[in-house]
DNA sequence: ACTGGATTTGACTATCCAGTCCACTCGCGG
DNA sequence: CCGCGAGTGGACTGGATAGTCAAATCCAGT
């Protein structure tokens, strides 16, 4: 389900590839600028297509930014893909904060999630954008809960601990760390809040 | 330090309070629909003011931005006055969550956290908003960091316990349910976060 | 009552934006 | 090599937006 754009005229090699320069900029600069700060003339100077274009590859402002949801959801789980399959261990779940908050500190704490932004802005008057990015958020927790319960599986966390429970926390956490993170230009909070959800895991872990 | 809005002429009773009507109004707008997002008509329609009312109180936009800023953080501080005192115990803890989750379903689990929302959309391209709203976030830290110090001294919470820390943990978890709970329409990321958290800091409990 | 500053009004400008339209070019299938 | 649909360029429209201005009105202190 949940292909793409349903595009109904074929699209070929190179229109798919303005098609795709388009999602990018404007992905681009909805996170620089936010949904409402970026304007479609924005967009296509960032992208280098002319006004028209935009409206041949997507019906309006608002199927463009369905697009960009998707594009983000995609990235996001694309980049953390190494990390979210070692998601099995301590050490794994260790690794993963501290790439994540290396990589908050590299931007400088700006920025936040991508779908975080996004949500913000989008999810209470715009029912189908909140729809694709709880089912991002979704696949991301998936991918948590799946990690924990391979910890269970390998004997590592007690059958006791409750991986859908541990996983939303985890994600809330990392969130909200990421948003004070924006806020306080410091990953204080989001490293006090990722550390404490692995320890509160770590109460779970079965001594070796 | 940061009294109001450094307005030079004087306000009388009556322009004082044209001036909070149009911060009210611009509040919940921005609120609803985010700062860019929220015209200025818009505002002098809520407010019912005339359109260069908003620029004899503000110098621009931005500035009227900060007023609700300013605003939003003295409203969420004085509606969890009472809990927020109370915070000094696991009652009170539970208590503050079940009123914070129950409040958030009330709402169908839209609009998010105020200063989280203008966080997400301020923080990164406007430095004076971004000071602000951090302060904002440490004074709800504070509160939090001071209830878990009493337990401390009250000896209901092991000296192990780092307040700082879990405080900025607990306002992570919070915040990032709320934003997950805007996306996905359920309070169970909310409630993952929080209780995950409070048993985190349960771990330091002094056994009675 | 009168005066001066605070307050209010509504029209006005210059800019910008989402979305449309039409003429033009490109490149693939036949 | 030709026709046709996909792709592209750029001007254009109708409406909205931030911010300004000068004139009218209110009201507190005298």
């Amino acid at each position: 389900m949940g292909d793409m754009t349903a595009h109904g005229p074929k699209l070929t090699q190179r229109g798919q590839a303005t098609r795709e320069r388009i999602v990018t900029a404007a992905a681009r600069l909805m996170y620089e600028r936010g949904v409402a700060g970026t304007s479609t003339p924005d967009v296509r100077t960032a992208a280098g297509v002319s006004s028209s274009q935009i409206y041949h590859y997507f019906a309006d402002k608002s199927a463009l930014t369905m697009a960009v949801i998707e594009q983000q959801t995609e990235m996001i789980l694309r980049r953390q893909n190494t990390l979210l399959d070692k998601l099995d261990s301590f050490e794994g779940l260790w690794a993963w904060r501290d790439c994540i908050v290396d990589l908050v500190r590299e931007l400088g704490c700006a920025g936040g999630c991508p779908l975080g932004s996004l949500t913000t802005e989008l999810a209470d008057h715009d029912p189908r954008a909140r729809e694709a990015l709880a089912a991002g958020f979704s696949r991301w927790g998936t991918a948590i809960r799946d990690g924990l319960r391979t910890m269970i599986d390998l004997g590592r966390l007690s059958p006791d601990a409750d991986p859908d429970h541990l996983s939303l926390a985890m994600l809330a956490a990392l969130q909200g760390g990421l948003l004070l993170a924006q806020a306080q230009h410091t990953t204080a909070a989001l490293e006090a809040g990722l550390d404490a959800m692995i320890e509160r895991i770590a109460c779970h872990a079965v001594p070796t």
